[in-house]
DNA sequence: AGCGGAACGC
DNA sequence: GCGTTCCGCT
């Protein structure tokens, strides 16, 4: 039953989403699809597709620590929560069941003490969308935070410039505190990035742990001690996608380019360093594309300070601390907003780890998918013993639509089950000019790439599991990439393989 | 406010 | 699998 009810929330062309002020991740984040096996919009893209427009700072926004956020008003957004999902009679208290489930998950927590705010386990998240992200984190994994709350981190990541040279054989030479990534002569690249190794705070070198993003480089301090709860870092742009291209449904809200072939688009939506790990002409098709999407995204938006070079599709979240210096400087973020957070940051790193990436996507592989399988913890009784209550699930209590009358309905996309997954998308002018951006790509090399499904499998499920039936790489992994994929793109599957021997070893030492 | 079990729908 | 709805409890 259709009840036209989509939110304008996907649909008018949001702010300038990336660099709107708190905004913390990859767009791939905020895509639907991006959750894989799941069809429809989940409770926590909304929420991010909310924390990432700015109209909607007042009723939720980034706040606190790293991944932290607060309802701001609970009602509206259960309310927007109702519309996209057709519940008119969403409220919070369901709503915030909805995401108690996600404790399980490990894909929010609950930021205690802080009434309505909660906090997105990045690790998990990224893990989802960028297993081999995980795998590639594995080889320093060292940390064992066990999504306690990230209490008893260390300080800063353990992870070297060499380690991450390990990550990534192919940049070049890591120093401490120097000029790691910064592109040495030259002519600037598409992006024009002068990405250093401080735009990887999470990667740490063996500096402060605090850094800033990349390209909104302004003062942005980050208070040591560094707080990745979980270690995602938001900070790398969707650099590692991999085995997360769910069939893109034709017509999909997003342009192919959020799934196409991982390995050119990690690169290519890589900074500097690591977009040049595409050949020349990919590069620039890549970067061609990116800044088509770009413009598209935010086409009409106040970019602003974003503009010059800044690595595509990053959008950078507040952290606390840095505030005072930084907000300012990202925008318009609204006093009471930049009030807010403030006062969230009172609390600073007290509720969260401190993690670098090894801890984080460390724990971010251990939990991992793992939560997945957790998920389900809560265990049920079987069927035939509850059912008591008479308040009744859900089913039982549907009221007519009558309430639907309080809903502001500001878009008439339909919401059918059959058709959310696009949500209409094609209308958005937005979109279309990224598809075309797109098309650029998916034109050139991209087509050409291998179904993922020859691709690696993801990260393990479990720490444990994967040690146990260490699957041979896929043979057909080497060969299935093109030929006109150079072997500077090797590097994904070195880790493939590193991660491997890495679980090996760790397997040999239990 | 927040939690988690349970039944249920899709 | 992912909520939705309801509920009792703290």
């Amino acid at each position: 039953m259709d009840c036209n009810c989509v939110s304008d929330l996907l649909l008018t062309p949001p702010v300038p989403a990336l660099w709107t002020p708190g905004f913390a991740f990859p767009d791939w984040a905020y895509k639907p699809e991006s959750s894989p096996g799941s069809r429809q919009i989940q409770l926590w893209h909304f929420i991010l597709e909310l924390l990432q427009k700015e109209e909607y700072q007042g009723v939720i926004a980034w706040q606190g620590d790293y991944g932290e956020f607060v309802i701001k008003d609970p009602d509206e957004v259960a309310r927007l929560w109702g519309i996209r999902k057709c519940k008119p009679h969403m409220n919070y208290d369901k709503l915030s069941r909805a995401l108690r489930y996600y404790y399980n998950k490990r894909i929010l927590h609950k930021t205690k003490g802080k009434r309505f705010t909660y906090k997105f386990n990045f690790s998990k998240v990224v893990l989802v969308n960028y297993p081999l992200f995980d795998m590639a984190s594995s080889p320093f994994l060292l940390a064992q935070n066990h999504f306690n709350g990230g209490s008893a981190a260390p300080d800063c990541s353990p992870v070297t410039p060499e380690a991450l040279q390990s990550l990534f054989p192919r940049l070049p030479e890591a120093s401490r505190g120097g000029s790691l990534f910064e592109r040495s002569g030259g002519a600037p690249g598409p992006e024009g990035d002068k990405l250093r190794l401080d735009a990887f705070p999470f990667l740490g070198s063996g500096a402060p742990c605090y850094s800033k993003p990349p390209s909104l480089l302004g003062p942005y301090p980050r208070n040591p001690p560094f707080d990745y709860p979980w270690g995602f870092n938001p900070y790398l742009p969707g650099a590692f996608s991999l085995n997360n291209c769910p069939k893109l449904p034709p017509g999909s809200l997003y342009p192919s380019h959020f799934y196409p072939n991982p390995l050119q688009t990690s690169l290519s939506q890589l900074p500097h360093p690591f977009s040049s790990l595409l050949p020349p002409g990919d590069t620039e098709a890549a970067a061609a594309a990116a800044a088509a999407e770009r413009g598209g995204a935010q086409s009409g938006g106040t970019n602003g300070s974003a503009a010059g070079g800044q690595p595509p599709r990053l959008c950078i979240p507040p952290y606390p601390g840095s505030q005072a210096l930084g907000r300012t400087e990202l925008g318009s973020g609204g006093a009471a907003a930049q009030a807010e957070r403030e006062r969230g940051e009172a609390t600073g790193p007290g509720s969260g780890g401190i993690l670098g990436l090894g801890q984080g996507l460390g724990l971010g592989l251990g939990l991992g998918l793992g939560g997945v399988s957790l998920g389900g913890v809560g265990g049920r009784q079987s069927p035939s013993e509850r059912r008591t209550s008479g308040g009744g699930g859900g089913g039982g209590v549907k009221q007519d639509p009558e309430s639907d009358s309080d809903l502001e309905i500001t878009d008439l996309s339909d919401c059918s089950s059959d058709n959310e997954t696009d949500f209409g998308l094609t209308k958005s002018p937005r979109l279309d000019i990224r598809t075309q951006g797109l098309d650029l790509k998916a034109g050139g090399v991209a087509s050409a790439l291998p179904p993922l499904s020859s691709l690696p499998p993801p990260a393990s499920p479990h720490p444990l599991k994967s040690l146990v039936p260490l699957t041979p790489p896929p043979p057909s992994l080497p060969p299935t990439l093109p030929p006109s994929l150079p072997s500077s793109l090797s590097p994904s599957i070195t880790l493939v393989d590193r991660h491997r021997e890495t679980e090996t070893l760790k397997l040999a030492h239990s």
